[in-house]
RNA sequence: CGGGGCGUAGCGCAGCUUGGUAGCGCGCCUGCUUUGGGAGCAGGAUGUCGCAGGUUCAAAUCCUGCCGCCCCGACCA
């Protein structure tokens, strides 16, 4: 294409609303624009990129055997009815009505759609098992877009639900997707890593992120440094401690004493000069409207996903004054285990603590030298706290870091969750009635080229592996009215369509800085510049975005030098 | 939903405290010169100052209400 006739407009400055680095670049790049808070028109340019993510997904997901479909945008409210989700889908969920005042909603995902589809086509275990996905708009009305395309409420989405006639199908199913997306971020050219993840409420036994490293990024990773195990921190497991021998002689007997004041972990740990780590915090939860407190070490943060699994609830949220009023007999600050008036249960950080710190659900007052199984009892101790850095690995005890990362792809074992509420089932060899089991794997289309421009920019912008450059090569000539650079320039430009590069020809009339600068921030992989000092010797002059490495080849060389380099490039392996 | 900030030319911003003919840089248009990392000179175009109401002789500026956008938090298949 030719610079002077594409849809260009790139832009020197920062617009003053964009925070990360790939929502900047990818509107000084003339890549996208807002139309309104996170929703936004994809520029030529923003759009090739897209398509070169969607046309990886398509054929490595072909590959893996799933066949792909298109789904309608628009829901009507029975299918959501059905499947519960008009109820728990929340307020993300967008819904309308038309002109009949019928309801609807825009879809931010299709299970109900596509199973609806599936219940009505397959009868028999012969037509299983089947992977159908779709690429298409999605729409969440997420409560507050950021970070431009990464965090929007109208988006590109790869959608694949997998129905198996058994278990062993459906791990299967699974495995070919976790494969699928191992390739098709690799063919990216991302840094990323598969982490274990909470299943969250769509429910299902398993499920994997796909983490694009970023320090940018808003999932917090963790990882061993010696074996193999990654993991959502929310997700995080920490593994069992050992139970250590408490001696009751070492008891010291219970003592009140009086805090006035002092409700949070450092005011009590300062007023009774003890440490964070010899407090037990007790936090008082209101799940699903029955009371719960939850027993932690004082310098730890509860994990509420994992107090939300242990007691299996829908709905999980601090207790308000008056629950706690009821349940400690004492305001907000002053909550204990002992006689307290509620189930009680604890994280293992507590399980060998002796003599400790607590609220004496008495305003003002806290009890010292507190002891379990002397002073109170609990239900259980699990596992219940958000991972921290240096943790112990729950497979191998290595060491646990942190890391940041952007979730791009997500793959889950759903199970029956969908299948059994909306009656998808079939008839089996042994000619008995089953439900399907389903997976579901998604993958962001536009957060996937926010968190690789996120992964490879420089001060000058964009750095494109050639997989997804929506160009490969830009060619410049350094002033166009030089009759010799632009005829060289032309026939350059003539031989590379020819061949199948993709390639834009920069004819702007322009000083070379400026092109040089656009090229940049726009960030071809290959830039050919074409100027009359090389071009006297015969010669045309490479230079590779990524390193600034500058090469010379003679003008009869230059395409296949280039075709070369970019056939490496997109197939690293051979 | 709670807290904070912003809204003035296509983009980035000043002006507002203390009311008095709307400015700067970039970009855009014309001409000349220039031509290997965002050129120079000269000339030029572009604004319902977010919207609505109020105070005032007079409002970008003061007051009230609304809308939009951004940030932090809460939330997030």
């Amino acid at each position: 294409m030719r610079y002077s006739e594409m849809h260009l407009p790139t832009a020197r400055e920062i617009p003053s609303d964009a925070e990360v680095t790939s929502h900047q670049l990818m509107i000084r790049a003339g890549m996208i624009r807002k139309l309104t808070s996170g929703i936004y028109s994809y520029l030529p340019l923003g759009y090739r990129v897209i398509r070169k993510v969607e046309q990886i997904v398509r054929e490595e997901m072909n590959r893996a055997g799933a066949q792909e479909v298109h789904l309608p945008m628009v829901q009507p409210v029975e299918l959501w009815q059905e499947s519960g989700r008009w109820i728990h889908y929340g307020k993300e969920l967008l819904r309308f009505r038309d002109r009949h005042e019928r309801e609807y909603c825009l879809g931010p995902t299709h299970e109900e759609v596509i199973t609806d589809l599936i219940r009505n086509d397959i009868k028999t275990y012969r037509q299983l098992p089947r992977n159908l996905y779709q690429i298409q708009t999605k729409f969440r009305d997420e409560v507050r877009p950021r970070f431009g395309v990464m965090r929007c409420r109208e988006f590109g989405m790869k959608d694949a639900y997998s129905y198996d006639a058994d278990e062993a199908g459906a791990e299967k199913s699974y495995e070919k997707m976790f494969v699928a997306y191992n390739n098709i971020f690799n063919r990216c050219g991302l840094k990323f890593r598969p982490v274990e993840a909470d299943s969250g409420s769509i429910g299902g036994k398993y499920s994997h992120e796909f983490m694009v490293m970023a320090d940018s990024g808003e999932d917090a990773i963790v990882f061993c440094e010696k074996c193999a195990y990654a993991a959502n921190l929310e997700k995080a497991e920490i593994g069992e401690p050992e139970k250590k021998n408490i001696a009751e002689k070492d008891w010291l007997s219970l003592e009140s004493v009086h805090t006035p004041d002092a409700c949070t972990i450092e005011e009590v740990s300062a007023f009774l000069k003890v440490k964070p780590q010899d407090i037990v915090k007790t936090l008082i939860y209101n799940a699903d409207g029955k009371s719960c407190a939850v027993l932690i070490r004082g310098d730890q943060d509860v994990n509420e996903i994992k107090v939300k699994n242990y007691l299996g609830t829908a709905e999980l949220e601090l207790a308000d004054e008056g629950m706690i009023l009821k349940v400690t007999d004492a305001p907000r600050g002053f909550a204990g285990a002992v006689k307290i008036n509620t189930r009680v249960i604890a994280d293992y950080s507590v399980m060998n603590m002796i003599n400790f710190v607590t609220g004496a659900n008495k305003q003002d007052y806290h009890f010292k030298n507190v002891n379990i199984g002397r002073d109170f009892n609990v239900e259980a101790f699990i596992d219940l706290r958000v991972a921290q850095e240096n943790d112990s690995c729950p497979r191998c005890g290595g060491k646990i870091k942190f890391a940041r990362g952007i979730e791009v792809g997500h793959v889950f074992k759903l199970g029956t969750k969908y299948s059994k509420a909306m009656k998808a089932a079939f008839l089996d060899k042994d000619g008995q009635e089953k439900i399907m089991i389903m997976g579901c794997y998604g993958i962001g289309i536009g957060r996937t080229v926010a968190a690789c421009i996120e992964q490879n920019f420089d001060e000058n912008g964009i750095i494109w592996p050639m997989p997804l450059a929506p160009y490969q090569v830009i060619i410049t000539p350094v002033n166009i009215n030089e009759e010799e650079v632009m005829k060289a320039s032309e026939s350059i430009y003539a031989s590379m369509l020819a061949c199948g590069i993709e390639v834009i020809l920069d004819d702007r009339d322009e000083r070379a800085g400026v092109k040089f600068k656009d090229a940049d921030l726009i960030g071809i992989p290959i830039r050919i510049t074409v100027g009359q000092k090389n071009l006297a010797q015969g010669n045309i002059e490479l230079k590779i975005r990524k390193t600034a490495e500058n090469r010379l080849y003679p003008l009869q060389k230059i395409v296949e030098e280039v075709k070369a380099l970019i056939d490496q490039e997109l197939n690293p392996a051979a």
